[in-house]
DNA sequence: CTTTTAACACCTAGGTGTAAAATT
DNA sequence: AATTTTACACCTAGGTGTTAAAAG
């Protein structure tokens, strides 16, 4: 079982050195080590029990672009719709391995190549010259079976591969206007197949190197 | 205009340092500076003109899986079945820009990854550490349309895009069989779209480290 | 009972030779 | 007349939510 991330991440990015090489990855993160389940007559995720995700080194997606010169990545918006999610422990194909039911968060890394090391195939994150970002907007809580049919709706009218389960007459879904401001995202939905959709929008810092959105 | 390459380039690589990182590439170079027109009646390419390639800096193809250990090339045959020609000379997308109705060889480069070299984004060949093989019988005519009916037929029956055009009762190609026989491949029948097939087959040297076919 | 898996119809995305049209 | 371009039907390859079955 491995589905793609939908809503995909997507950030723009300032301040780089244009004439640098930068690699830009992605990894997903524990937000805690809860295991959550869903309430459906409250429309909300309780927590239903403990994991330990301490031993566990998430697996790193480099943006295929990478590497590319600061001023390339600056001119775009970096998106990272190709990134597979897995529940398989045991995936042997680099995919971001994830355990359902439990809440994650995304974070960007731009790392500046340095001769020093090789960065051409990238297994762990060097020690110095990366810079992470995460938004507090894109926190999600996996699942392998949809729980909340607001994020069944928006999928499907937004992701262009269930344009088969699309409903012409239908109303545009709850949270579709949340897709269309700038700059937050909606509360994230993803998963392997989909999930919930219990996170917070959150606020940005000052003046980040990256922003979400776009 | 942009096709892939048809049959595509395969080969065994042997003799690289187990734990030693290579890229594995793909040029190709013309065979001469003649243009070339297909007589029908002899059914054999016959010099039409001269062509002066002097000042063309072939483009590089760098197989996906680059960088990778030697033990791991040398465990799997290599293909390049997603190599792109065009004839667009103003191609911005990186494929590989041939003329029509002249001849090429591809080649393939060894490149030991050296960390005194950025190989991370090769555009050209490094000065050393790269060892290069070619083959006779994958020499191949670029066309942009088929001058030749058997490689008509041989690219319908082996090529899983042109299923469409299968005749299901009708016997294989007279070239077909040449497919199947190890180590050599056939005249390579290759273009934008497809081309003749007026190479001759040749022999390989004693122990090389690449080999086609497979 | 909850959660996961697998087969499925329905899509997007893109690689074929064909044949007619356009170009040279 | 020779060569190239374009639109096309037909295919491969793979990403959707759905649903029923399986697993826990």
């Amino acid at each position: 079982a491995r589905r793609r991330m939908f809503p995909s991440v997507r950030v723009k990015v300032k301040g780089l050195e244009p004439l640098q090489q930068y690699y830009i990855a992605i990894d997903v993160v524990p937000v805690d080590s809860k295991r959550y389940r869903y309430v459906y007559h409250s429309s909300q995720w309780m927590v239903a029990g403990n994991t330990d995700h301490s031993c566990i080194t998430p697996r790193l997606y480099i943006h295929p672009d990478s590497p590319c010169s600061g001023e390339t990545w600056m001119r775009q918006i970096i998106s990272f719709d190709r990134v597979k999610l897995t529940n398989n422990e045991m995936d042997d194909k680099g995919h971001i391995i994830l355990q359902s039911m439990h809440k994650y968060k995304p974070r960007v890394h731009v790392i500046a190549q340095d001769s020093r090391f090789d960065l051409a195939q990238i297994q762990s994150l060097p020690a110095e010259g990366v810079q992470t970002f995460s938004f507090q907007e894109t926190e999600f809580t996996t699942v392998t079976a949809y729980q909340n049919q607001q994020i069944t709706k928006l999928k499907i009218d937004r992701n262009p591969f269930a344009k088969g389960f699309r409903d012409p007459g239908r109303n545009r879904g709850v949270l579709d206007g949340l897709l269309d401001s700038y700059p937050w995202r909606p509360p994230l939905a993803l998963d392997f197949k989909a999930f919930g959709a219990d996170s917070q929008g959150g606020s940005s810092s000052s003046s980040p190197v990256a922003s979400s959105g776009g």
